[in-house]
RNA sequence: GGGUUGGUAGCUCAGUCGGUAGAGCACUGGACUUUUAAUCCAUUGGUCGUGGGUUCGAAUCCCACCCAACCCA
């Protein structure tokens, strides 16, 4: 891309809609009476702690004991009455109203006033009254224009609806839509109540690379670049589980970071090309152990976001307060399907079968456990409502988790499912050097023939591991999902503030 | 990749049977000193997603394509 290729075209200025060129055209005239951009306005209040302080107060308190309030913000309605005028006033907490008359404010800042637009960005020194109607409002002794906004905000009741808009321009979606900007507060909320939980239990945050030689972790395709200086190609990281795992064996017992993967796949409403995962790991741990403290986790996050561990996803109600079910494959499908018998669900060949019945696409090498897995995913995942983990997942598709002691085709790992969709995913790590590095080789040979989202071998990591790795257990938590489910929110692109867009 | 729905003024949307493009908000001018999506009066504003076709005449019918949302794979 050359540096001038985003310039506006001035070939499109004298296009430039009306609304926008009016709007210039008062910036310039409101240059001339000074400083048309000041940054000298020393907010005091805001408009939520106004209401939550003053709300009960009558018109005759606020009269004998004056409340004087400097608030500034976003005016978001405009109502002129000749030689009095309210505005609504919003900031991040909340919206206030404003009275602003001319015998207060003087004749030459009311008729400067006048023209100011919805969406110019004002501060107001004043007192707090009630209206006749008995809205809490500041009487204005003095307002000034702190920015002015060229372009107009969409439509004042309606606001931004056009989804693809609300994605590419969410400024103009914070600014219009209040649910949007409830969802991205309670994103943080989420994400800080968990690095609470997580602090508070001993973890230690740390940040491993996003750049990885290898990439490595996860089975997806990945992103590549290039590092100049080193002449080295680079995989953005697709998961930070083996560098975790390094530090585990360096004697950071238990952590966890919070960060973005990139995974180089389709778009849809459950999956953005980045997004953001919490992954920890706790040495002298098992993964039913780490069962008990994810649902910890996610009790805990839902009661600071949303101070309760009831709410409702897409009208239906999901219970955070319950004991999280715990169901292996097998049983899972037989909860859904109780015709399959045990006998039918243990045969390679009955579910090869089924499964080309379904018309589902089954590699030709893959084993029992793997066929399981797909039938699974196909007749039972997405009815997995209530939280539930799936346990003992199939050896040969978990090539970094321990095996079962008591089955080795099986490995000690769970995925958490809420609302039909893969919100966690944790097992008992692999520390065996010597049976990791036959599943690298697994992986890699898998990659030789084709499959794209096979593993590499990392020697780096077996080395680490042949340090020794104590007994841990590691799990990752995909917080986008979290967010949509605590937020209510149906598609990914909606907890997610700059969502991958094609250019436009 | 397949299906469904949609794309009309800056925004939210109408547009009947094919007959020269509509409303509300916003904007501009005017009235109005307690409004509540303020109200009232008068204006301004259009590549009807793009390209082709049918027709005397296409926002409307037909074909192809682009974009988006949703569902399916």
């Amino acid at each position: 891309m050359s540096p001038t290729e985003n310039l506006p075209d001035p070939a499109l200025q004298p296009d430039e809609n009306h609304l926008i060129a009016d709007r210039r055209a008062k910036l310039a005239e409101w240059r001339q009476s000074g400083q048309a951009f000041p940054n000298d306005f020393a907010r005091e209040n805001t408009a939520g702690k106004i209401n939550d302080l003053y709300d009960s107060k009558t018109l005759e308190e606020l009269a004998a004991a004056p409340v004087a309030v400097r608030v500034a913000g976003r005016i978001m309605l405009k109502r002129v009455m000749g030689k009095a005028s309210f505005i609504t006033v919003q900031d991040l907490s909340g919206r206030i109203q404003a009275y602003v008359s001319r015998d207060q404010v003087g004749d030459e800042t009311y008729a400067a006033f006048k023209r100011w637009d919805m969406g110019d960005i004002v501060g107001a020194v004043g007192t707090l009254f009630r209206t006749r109607t008995g809205e809490l409002t500041v009487q204005c002794m003095e307002i000034r224009l702190l920015s002015k906004s060229l372009r107009p905000l969409p439509e004042k009741f309606h606001g931004l609806t056009d989804q693809e808009q609300k994605y590419r321009m969410r400024y103009v979606d914070l600014i219009t839509n209040e649910q949007s900007r409830f969802t991205f507060v309670v994103r943080s909320r989420i994400v800080q109540s968990i690095r609470n939980f997580m602090i508070h239990h001993g973890f230690l945050e740390v940040e491993t690379p996003m750049m990885h030689p290898i990439p490595g972790g996860a089975t997806a395709r990945p992103f590549a670049t290039h590092h100049n200086a080193l002449d080295m190609q680079l995989f953005l990281r697709i998961a930070p589980e083996l560098y975790l795992k390094r530090l585990v064996v360096g004697g950071l017992e238990k952590v966890f970071e919070v960060n973005r993967n990139f995974r180089n796949e389709g778009l849809s409403p459950r999956h953005n090309p980045e997004f953001t995962m919490m992954e920890f790991y706790e040495a002298y741990s098992e993964y039913r152990q780490l069962m008990d403290f994810t649902e910890g986790l996610l009790r805990h996050s839902a009661r600071e976001a949303l101070a309760s561990e009831v709410f409702e996803y897409q009208g239906r109600s999901i219970d955070f307060a319950k004991p999280f079910a715990r169901l292996t494959i097998i049983e899972a499908i037989r909860q859904f399907h109780p015709g399959y018998s045990i006998a039918q669900l243990g045969d390679a060949a009955w579910l090869r079968a089924k499964l080309t019945a379904m018309k589902v696409e089954v590699a030709a090498e893959s084993g029992l456990g793997a066929l399981q897995l797909k039938l699974f995913e196909e007749t039972a995942e997405a009815d997995l409502w209530d939280p539930t983990f799936i346990i003992d997942y199939p050896a040969e598709v978990s090539p970094l988790a321990r095996r079962s002691d008591s089955n080795p085709e099986v490995a000690e790992r769970f995925e958490l499912f809420i609302a039909g969709r893969e919100i966690a995913n944790g097992f008992s790590e692999l520390n065996d050097p010597e049976d990791q590095a036959a599943r690298f080789l697994e992986q890699a040979q898998a990659k030789e023939a084709g499959d794209e989202e096979a593993m590499y071998y990392d020697a780096d990591y077996i080395r680490a591991l042949e340090y020794g790795l104590p007994p841990t257990a590691g799990c990752g938590v995909g917080i986008d999902r979290l967010v949509m489910l605590l937020t209510d929110s149906a598609n990914i692109r909606d907890v997610i503030l700059f969502p991958q867009m094609r250019p436009e």
